[in-house]
DNA sequence: TAATAAATGTTGCATTTGCAACATTTTACA
DNA sequence: TGTAAAATGTTGCAAATGCAACATTTATTA
């Protein structure tokens, strides 16, 4: 994954970070960053913990939009921030600077030493989190629980070049992230398990 | 929708276009244009016509990845260009210009007039793509087609600011959106209009 | 404009799936 | 480390939905 700041030596980041008045914020576990947001436009990146985009409807179903990790990037121009049945939870104890959106394509900053490479970064990032989304897009259109997993597991394989591997979620994630009830997927998963398409390899 | 070169002059443009090395290409209707791309990674605009990117899983189901207009972007870095399973079809005569992904961030175009600009558009672009595919995530994930209606009617509505709207697409298309039956959507619908829910007017 | 293709509407039925309820195991943390 | 919380496994059942088949309407194009 890339990093916003990778390829740049800490003190052209120390330069840049000043030039998009960048401000750092640390929340402890379980609190909706969203609810005291600031004005404008703006990026956030994780420097510490991870968040989660929960969608929650007028019956209580909740739905997953994104899960941030570590050195990841959010920002008002791309996630539900002003969606009021969307809120983002801190994880963890998180630390998250801002940096304002408006500042990135501003004249003074365009002319700071690795503009490019920061510029270079942020296209990748953004590129790679469409085609992220296209991948769960593509996972999310199956229409059964089985192709879902089935397509989810190619995913994977695909990516690591191995066609063994350890999920990296919890069963429960899973299942939010494919959109399918956790008990109708352990149900599928061990049908897949008889018919031979999968082995597992304890939980 | 903001275009790649919004704001900017012709003769910039044209600068901008010879620094990134853009080719334009015309095809004909119903052509897979993934089949004859080039080596290394590129953008493509489409200058005129419309394209889709469609999934064919092993048991011929077909699921729209994404549809792209006139005006619109896609990219060797975002679009699942690389999957046997994707295919990209014209679904009209359709002229797209190519332009080099490494070029963009290239020393010699940041001196050109109006980078900044380009930049600008294109980072704009591309967190518009991500919000856009956050939102048809969001629908994906409800877990009944009724659900799956009311959010999708829900962000048009807010779109546009007003309850009453012609849906931009043809009922056929709407079921690939959000992934269900049309005959099953069709059914809903109709269940919609008996609960009190939605009002039509003609087809 | 006639012929062909595409889109839409309707319905029965089998399959899939969400939901609920519960037992058991694992993890988190005071 | 003991206890509460979270995750996992299992199953019956009702509801939702894909699928197929077909009639009808609308759009396309030769």
């Amino acid at each position: 994954m890339t990093n916003l700041f990778e390829n740049i030596n800490e003190q052209n980041i120390r330069k840049i970070k000043r030039f998009l008045r960048a401000t750092t914020l640390t929340y402890p576990k379980g609190v909706n960053i969203l609810s005291n947001v600031n004005q404008g436009d703006f990026i956030a990146i994780i420097d510490i913990g991870s968040v989660q985009f929960i969608s929650t409807d007028y019956d209580g179903n909740k739905s997953i939009i994104e899960d941030i990790t570590e050195g990841g990037m959010f920002g008002s121009l791309t996630s539900p921030i002003n969606n009021e049945e969307v809120s983002c939870i801190t994880k963890e104890i998180t630390q998250i600077t801002y940096i304002e959106y408006d500042s990135i394509t501003n004249d003074e900053i365009s002319k700071a030493d690795s503009y490019i490479l920061f510029i270079k970064n942020l296209i990748k990032i953004l590129s790679d989190q469409v085609s992220e989304k296209n991948n769960r897009i593509e996972i999310l259109t199956k229409k059964t629980t089985r192709d879902k997993l089935l397509e989810y597991f190619k995913y994977q394989a695909r990516e690591r070049g191995i066609k063994t591997f350890t999920i990296p979620m919890s069963f429960t994630e899973l299942a939010n992230y494919l959109s399918v009830d956790r008990s109708a997927m352990t149900r599928e998963i061990s049908y897949l398990r008889d018919d031979g398409f999968i082995k597992t390899n304890g939980r």
